[in-house]
DNA sequence: GTGAAAGCGCTAACAC
DNA sequence: GTGTTAGCGCTTTCAC
């Protein structure tokens, strides 16, 4: 192993630069009412030395870390399937790091992980935890309330014990999928069919929810559960097909459907957008501009969802901030048109 | 904020318990050379009070943290474009949890992030470093060599200091990609192209490499450079049909590049497999199942390669681990038969 | 086998 | 302003 050379202390420093221990920690720590020569003389001491601070050492008297969890529940679903997640990280990663906090990151897999996250989070390792918790019936955001750590959540998380206030980030699904209807039925479409995503998920539902906002009226046939992937999406497709052949257009309820659904009209001999217009939800690229034709989708800022996650966190951490942070939050979408519909 | 319940101590485990702090510590860590009696009242002390230990007043004595860095360079790169590092996170996060380690995860954007990440790693707070260095010229592995802490790299990174040995895990991308470009001349093709990855990475350098040593003699209009994305797979296709109307196969160096030949070749009129034979890399799922026709592929196990470089640095880490770590690991790679080849 | 005691490196009162 | 001092909660010799 390496060798471990005996890192510099706080003490080394104070003594190269002829000063308390205490007024040299002052310095490190912003140098607030420090005399300037001796600031000077402290930091020239930390850079000969190239002291760092001990964090554990700072932790056990500040009991602050400057550390927040990040916690993606069951990446064996959706997340892996597509940049989501990685996007959402980027967008976390760089508001953390401006914020000078490290990113700790939880990933489950399943009720087994549960526990170990639960007391990972109690155990006063971080001082706040991000979470995505993807399912209606997760009992991950339960066990983590009951943690007592100061957390956001990223997607709507489903309460089933009442309208608690859960802090939340979320992109208006429900807003969005009405846009895409709205949008078809624009372009004089009448018999509009919808593949949605895994209900079980918050966004899925809530996708729905907007299709129904608009098509409430719709024929049940014209509605086909799916799963978010390509696949899905082709079985959805095949399906709704086979139900109502004289359907004009179709809403998936994210991109990779809408993929899966764009080769089943292909190989069907539907001219997209003219036969059947087509839009998806995500504005996942490479995915929607690499379609044939490219896919007309809803767009979600994901990367700018995780830094506002990060933001909201932060300021509930800050201990001197004045205002009251909001207790949800709910992104707008915007439709971004192709040659799909 | 949350209130702070002062959390229970080992000084009040021990005094529940009726031992002393230190046999409490024992038990906590392990309970080897104490009673079973005494380790017994201690464990439900803990079990009544709930208590969990201060990781930062342990690491304070100990000098280790249990922690792990995972460091990603660049992630506006490829990285993001599919999920590669989701599923390498995904296997380093197993390999940690099963041995009680924390995944700290440090994604830089670039040369003002580097001199940060190397304070970070220097600066004590993790015990070892896994590192993912996409770029040749990427002056990131150097800094975190001289951060002088154990570290584990992901992908082979390129030495321009000479032959020290860096320890690395990486898909067999040459030998995989011999194995595309023989499984193509097999099929009887003669006239073989190329679209390789940016050929700064060194992923992408050694696909060509592996080409080449099969194809060495080959027409250099045969090769296009590219970027790894369909838009660049597009544009190389193009390039390569004007160059030589007369290909009758394409290896290209990942499936997002295939994916974008892929509809050139449709465009044009070629038919897949039959006019034209492609080939990709990765096995990305959904893309290359997801394909017209699906894409015969090498495929690399991504998942694993990222517990394999956990499970090497956690082995270095050890203190009484017996045998010396390998230095560079290079997994093998397997071609999947689909159907455009 | 168990306990007493000495710190690990740092911050935050509190004096001066 | 600056220094002195008392811990933060834990592990680890070293006696017993």
């Amino acid at each position: 192993m390496t060798e471990t050379a005996p890192r510099p202390t706080l003490e080394a420093v104070a003594a190269r630069a002829g000063v308390s221990r205490a007024t040299a920690s002052r310095v490190v720590n912003g140098g607030d009412g420090v005399r300037e020569p001796l600031v000077e003389r402290v930091r020239q001491a930390v850079e000969e030395l190239g002291y760092v601070p001990n964090q554990a050492a700072r932790s056990l008297v500040t009991r602050r870390h400057d550390a927040v969890a990040v916690v993606i529940a069951e990446p064996e679903t959706r997340v892996f399937a597509d940049p989501f997640f990685a996007l959402q990280l980027r967008g976390i990663s760089k508001e953390l790091t401006a914020h000078d906090n490290q990113l700790v990151l939880l990933l489950t897999e399943g009720r087994d992980d549960h526990a170990r996250v639960a007391r990972y989070l109690a155990g006063g390792h971080v001082d706040g935890a991000l979470v995505f918790s993807l399912h209606l019936d997760d009992p991950l955001p339960g066990l983590i309330r009951g943690a007592g750590i100061p957390t956001v959540f990223g997607g709507r998380p489903d309460w089933h014990g009442g309208p608690e206030a859960a802090v939340y980030v979320d992109s208006d699904n429900r807003g969005g999928a009405r846009a895409a209807v709205r949008h078809l039925a624009g372009l004089g479409r009448t018999r509009i069919a919808h593949i949605t995503g895994p209900l079980d998920q918050t966004s899925a539902a809530d996708r729905l929810q907007g299709f129904r906002d608009v098509r409430g009226d719709a024929d049940p046939h014209l509605v086909a559960e799916s799963d978010f992937t390509p696949g899905g999406g082709e079985r959805a497709m095949r399906e709704l097909l086979a139900r109502r052949p004289d359907l004009d257009a179709v809403f998936a309820a994210n991109d990779l459907a809408a993929s899966g659904a764009l080769r089943v009209l292909r190989e069907q001999g539907r001219r997209v957008p003219e036969d059947v217009a087509v839009v998806g939800f995500d504005d996942m690229l490479p995915v929607a501009e690499g379609t044939d034709p490219p896919l007309t989708t809803v767009r979600q800022d994901i990367e700018e969802m995780g830094r506002i996650m990060a933001r909201l966190l932060l300021r509930r951490l800050d201990p001197n901030a004045t205002d009251d942070p909001p207790a949800g939050l709910v992104l707008p979408t915007t439709l971004v048109r192709r040659a799909s519909a």
